[in-house]
RNA sequence: GGGGGAAUAGCUCAGUUGGUUAGAGCAGCGGAAUCAUAAUCCGCGGGUCGGGGGUUCGAGUCCCUUUUCCCCUACCA
């Protein structure tokens, strides 16, 4: 048996985090993990993230902002957190770079191994370097002439005005963005990760599928596409940079003062050092071992598709260059790498700062979180880029979720209150073929299948089929009518329709669970005694489940709306709040 | 400039290794029913698959080219 050890991206602490990246790498992953919790147990499975703390992008906002580095992540952990909250996701860590207690120790043993073992070397360059405000300049903060069309206005990185790509050190006259100083050229040593030698000591066989010690899912079509041209052609890359805010690079090193691991070296370490502190809170140090040093593990990457190269390409590749330097066993690789696309606002990128976005504190105090989880699963970008709308989140909410699955649940638990007093229809026998249950079966089981397979979109469908088939089943039994009637196999056939209604609805309320974890808790206390058995232990998924007959007698609870509908007013005010918003920041 | 992904009914999307009249949901239209959050169920219409070319007995599905959108391009995670 397989244990999955999950993580999402690591949001960068520096700037609010919007739907669009909860659709991306967040709630797939959530719905993922809770799919995995029920059917191969808890244990089976472990979540983690955090915010990723470091980077010179960081210290230039706190700095701007009048605060400290540690204060200014501080701040954008804990909206990022809460927005996580609001969803639901139920990371089983959610630390920091800059936070967690393991990190800054992990993150330079990584360094230390893949320096002993060659695989990271160094070299000293020139590079600008400003002597008024005392650091060297990323080439996005040089400004000067293109040497090739003579534009004065070119950045460090591409000539806006020709295009061509620009060597920041042929920059003519820079001059920093930041301090607006011109910089002086000044030696400065790095070191550099040997992407090429790791590729062929493993890397290649790993990615082809051809190691048998770690496995591979498939890829994608982003993924492969993308990874395929890039190990074509693979270069060193550098992994340390000057600045003041970061892990240290080993300070026994020469000409390591003042210098730090470059941010996305460190970050996704970030995952490695989150379950040895999640191992810690357990009290159990080493559990972590368990996750990232046991062949049984299957290590999920949810990303976004920017990330593609760093999870695909250079953190399995720091992985692979530990060896076995840790308690003699190597670390696992990557199992699946689901990266998504983008996931836009009635379309336009989401973009805070431009007044177009969804005001999260507004959006969660109107709606059901998890209508709101239902229909960005439902829309996520799995395949090519995709994006909110305020009409189809009505469409959702009000089609689906509120006709479809809550005017079935409705429906039924409303018949019983009245017709049976709220309880089991006693004296039935059972109905076990039926059309329309075994479409419903056959719904349910797919569920469980695209979620093993991890088609989100098809999944939130099967479960709406399901529901669907259980609407055309007590239409097709019209309970209604058969309750009035005097002849006895009428009134049988009353009985065993909402029992296995019923019955149906328990199964319903499980294989709810990962996309709706409320709702679907909810839905339990409404089938009363029916639900009372704990189902949350391991359940079996991805097979035509006929449930058992529902004990006769038993008591259901209060029928309540677990879905209110959302009237096309409502809809009308959040269209126009949100054009008046980008309007006043234009 | 280079690399990658995407483009299929009004809308959102499926379409396995190329193979009979290209599917679903939503919306729309018609009907049935009335237990239910005026919720459900049945039926119907509607695309030639961004444009062009090619391979093939046969292509949405492979190749080339072109247009549009998005991402990466290595110090904007």
């Amino acid at each position: 048996m397989s244990r999955y050890l999950v993580t999402s991206a690591l949001p960068y602490a520096n700037g609010p985090i919007h739907f669009g990246h909860v659709a991306g790498a967040y709630l797939p992953a959530d719905v993922y993990v809770r799919y995995l919790r029920m059917a191969k147990g808890e244990e089976q499975v472990l979540f983690v993230c955090g915010t990723d703390e470091h980077g010179v992008a960081i210290t230039l906002k706190a700095e701007q902002a009048g605060m400290g580095y540690r204060e200014y992540v501080d701040q954008w952990h804990e909206e990022i957190k809460a927005l996580f909250d609001q969803f639901s996701i139920s990371f089983d860590i959610f630390t920091g770079t800059a936070r967690c207690p393991q990190h800054v120790e992990t993150s330079q043993r990584f360094f230390e191994v893949l320096l002993e073992r060659e695989c990271i070397f160094d070299k000293t360059e020139e590079q600008w370097f400003s002597e008024e405000s005392g650091r060297f300049l990323a080439d996005r903060y040089l400004q000067g002439g293109c040497h090739e069309c003579g534009y004065e206005k070119a950045r460090g990185d591409e000539c806006p005005s020709c295009g061509t790509w620009i060597d920041a050190l042929q920059l003519k006259n820079p001059v920093s963005l930041i301090d607006g100083s011109s910089p002086i050229l000044k030696e400065t040593k790095h070191w550099y990760l040997d992407l090429p030698k790791l590729q062929a000591e493993g890397l290649d066989s790993w990615y082809k599928g051809e190691d048998e010690a770690n496995p591979v899912k498939g890829w994608k079509p982003n993924v492969d596409g993308y990874v395929q041209a890039m190990l074509k052609d693979l270069h060193e890359r550098p992994i340390t940079r000057d600045l003041p805010w970061g892990v240290p690079v080993p300070q026994h090193l020469e000409g390591a003062e003042g210098k730090v691991l470059y941010v996305w070296f460190d970050a996704p370490i970030g995952y490695v050092s989150a379950t040895m502190e999640w191992a810690a809170a357990q009290g159990k140090e080493d559990a972590w071992k368990d996750w990232w040093q046991d062949s049984d593990t299957r290590l999920v990457h949810f990303i976004g598709k920017d990330n593609i190269a760093f999870h695909m390409v250079v953190f399995p590749s720091m992985l692979l260059g530990q060896g076995e330097e840790w308690n003699n066993k190597p670390f696992v690789l990557p199992w699946s790498v689901p990266a998504n696309e983008f996931y836009n606002l009635e379309g336009r990128k989401f973009n805070t700062s431009a007044g177009w976005y969804l005001d999260n504190e507004s959006f969660f105090s109107t709606y059901n979180p998890d209508a709101a989880r239902f229909h960005v699963l439902m829309s996520m970008p799995e395949t090519a880029d995709a994006e909110f709308t305020w009409e189809e989140f009505q469409a959702t909410n009000n089609s689906l979720l509120a006709d479809k699955v809550g005017n079935l649940i409705s429906r039924v638990l409303k018949f019983v209150d009245k017709r049976f007093d709220s309880r089991v229809p006693d004296g039935v026998e059972s109905i076990l073929e039926h059309e329309f249950l075994a479409d419903a079966d056959a719904a349910f089981a797919q569920v469980g299948e695209h979620l093993e397979n991890q088609s989100f979109r098809k999944a939130g469908q099967a479960l709406i089929a399901a529901a669907s088939a259980l609407n055309q089943f007590f239409d097709n039994m019209a309970p209604w009518k058969s309750v009035n009637s005097e002849a006895p196999a009428e009134q049988a056939a009353c009985r065993a329709t909402l029992e296995r209604c019923l019955a149906y609805l328990e199964l319903l309320s499980r294989r709810l669970a990962p996309f709706c974890p409320e709702s679907a808790a909810s839905l339990r206390v409404m089938l009363g005694e029916v639900a009372a058995g704990a189902t949350t232990a391991t359940d079996v998924w991805g097979t035509n489940e006929v449930p058992s007959l529902c004990t006769a007698g038993a008591k259901i609870g209060e029928a309540k709306v677990m879905f209110p509908k959302i009237d096309n007013d409502q809809i009308a005010v959040e269209i126009e709040r949100l054009n008046a918003s980008a309007a006043t920041q234009a």
